[in-house]
Order: structure tokens, then sequence, then C-alpha cells
DNA sequence: CAGCATCTTTGACGTATGTCAAGAAGGTCG
DNA sequence: CGACCTTCTTGACATACGTCAAAGATGCTG
């Protein structure tokens, strides 16, 4: 990627027509990209089957759950936040539980989707 | 990525339980997250979206349209056809014509959405 | 056949990404 | 307060990725 990198807010939730609608503009093309690429990592398809699964967990159940440091949760978990698919961490006595925000797949699904939604 | 490169076949149609069903295996997530990737960059969505809404386009259409050499509009397509996202090229003339494949699109919708299909 | 147009492959380059170890923050509990 | 636990940040490293120019393929056209 050896362009410009672009400044955009990917907590906002999407909001533009279908990728099957019409050719999509460049600056459409790139909120939805950045989002599939937010998810678009095998640990942090996990870690949201995880969330969704679960529904509430702490960095401590998730990094020996996927493998991987606990810092690197910590990373996955901060990309996935800042596209707007899981909450922000919640303190809990000495955890911090997370969520995932099933709305936010639905909505980028349904811009991806041709035939469904 | 510093980890071992699996050998998938993105070809093949997705199947596996949607991703808020159950704690995704590794090897599911592996293959949901290819398929993801294949998509998540700017170009390649831009791609799809012309294909699916013009329904047939050739290289040489697609360059100009989305502004990128036509050798790597070339690339992005292998990239594309490799996850079964579009179709191989098909020879006519002088050109070579592409097509999306919304079942695909749709496939991969279905695992990932958790609300919808 | 010779020349041309389109498409793909190869090689190279810079940037982005995933991972971890180590250390820094922030909160908990005795 | 002070020792401790969990989480986040930083730095470093190797690999993957997107892009283009140039060269190779492949088929059309005069």
């Amino acid at each position: 990627m050896p362009k410009a990198l672009p400044v955009i807010d990917t907590t906002a939730p999407i909001c533009c027509a279908p990728v099957a609608a019409a050719p999509m503009s460049e600056a459409d093309a790139l909120e939805v990209a950045l989002r599939l690429k937010a998810l678009a990592d095998p640990v942090r398809v996990r870690l949201i089957s995880l969330l969704l699964a679960e529904g509430e967990l702490c960095t401590c159940d998730l990094a020996p759950a996927v493998g991987v440091t606990e810092a690197t949760v910590s990373h996955h978990l901060s990309v996935l936040k800042k596209s707007g698919l899981v909450s922000d961490g919640e303190r809990r006595g000495m955890n911090v539980y997370y969520r995932a925000w099933p709305e936010a797949l639905g909505a980028l699904c349904r811009v991806i989707d041709p035939s469904c939604c």
C-alpha cells in the first residue's frame, strides 16, 4: 500500500450503497476495505467468534484460547475496536471484559452481500 | 504474519458454521480470513463492484476505471480468482472478459453475519 | 508473415502487518 | 502504603502486500 494513508473514522457506522448496486466510489471502497481488513486475520476472526459465542471475555481468557501472547491479543482487540466490531473494554474487578458488536458485522454484510439483505 | 503460510484451496466453496454459532476452529478461521483478505483492499472492492454492476469487463476497461496499471489489475484479478470471487477470464476477440461471482460473496456473508441470513 | 494490441509474469521497491519480549500504567487487595 | 496482577504500549524483527516498469505470451489483423 505505497499510497497516502487515509484518515477515516472506521468507528462510525458504515453507510454507503451496496457493492453490487453501482460502481463504488474510491472513498466508499476504502471504507469497506478498511473494515474488511480489520476482520481479515485468523486470530481476529477467532476472537470475534469467541466473543459472539461466549458473550464476554477478558484478555487473559482470550490469549490462551487463540494461542498468542496477551500483548498480541491486546493489539488485535484495539484493531477490532477501531473498526467498531468490538466494544470498549469494561473493567470489572481485576479484569477488563470485551464484547462483540454484532450490529457492526451485520452492517458490513449488508453492504457486501449482493443477494441477501 | 510471521507464521507458516498455510496452503488452502480458497476456490472451493466456503463451508463452515457461522462465526457466531460457536468458537471457530483455527482452520475454519483461516479459511474465512483468507477470503476476507482477498476482498480487503480498496482496489479489489472497486473491481468487484464494477464487475457486479456492469456484468462483464476486460482488464483494459478496469485499469482506467480504478486508476492503476493494467499489470496491477491483472494481479488483483488473480487474487480474486484464487478466492473464487471472480470467474476465470474468458477470451473474446482481443480482450479477456471477467465476471464476478455473487454466490461466493453471499456465502462469505452467510458465514460472517450473525443476524441476517 | 510481420506488426500490433491486450494480457500476464517477473523483479524490485517501499510500506504495512503480525508477533513477541520487555517495560510502563492502572487498578486490587492484603 | 506496598506487593501484586492484569492490561496496554513501545520497540524490534521478519514476513506479506500493493505497486509499477519491463519483459514475455498470446492472439488478432493487415
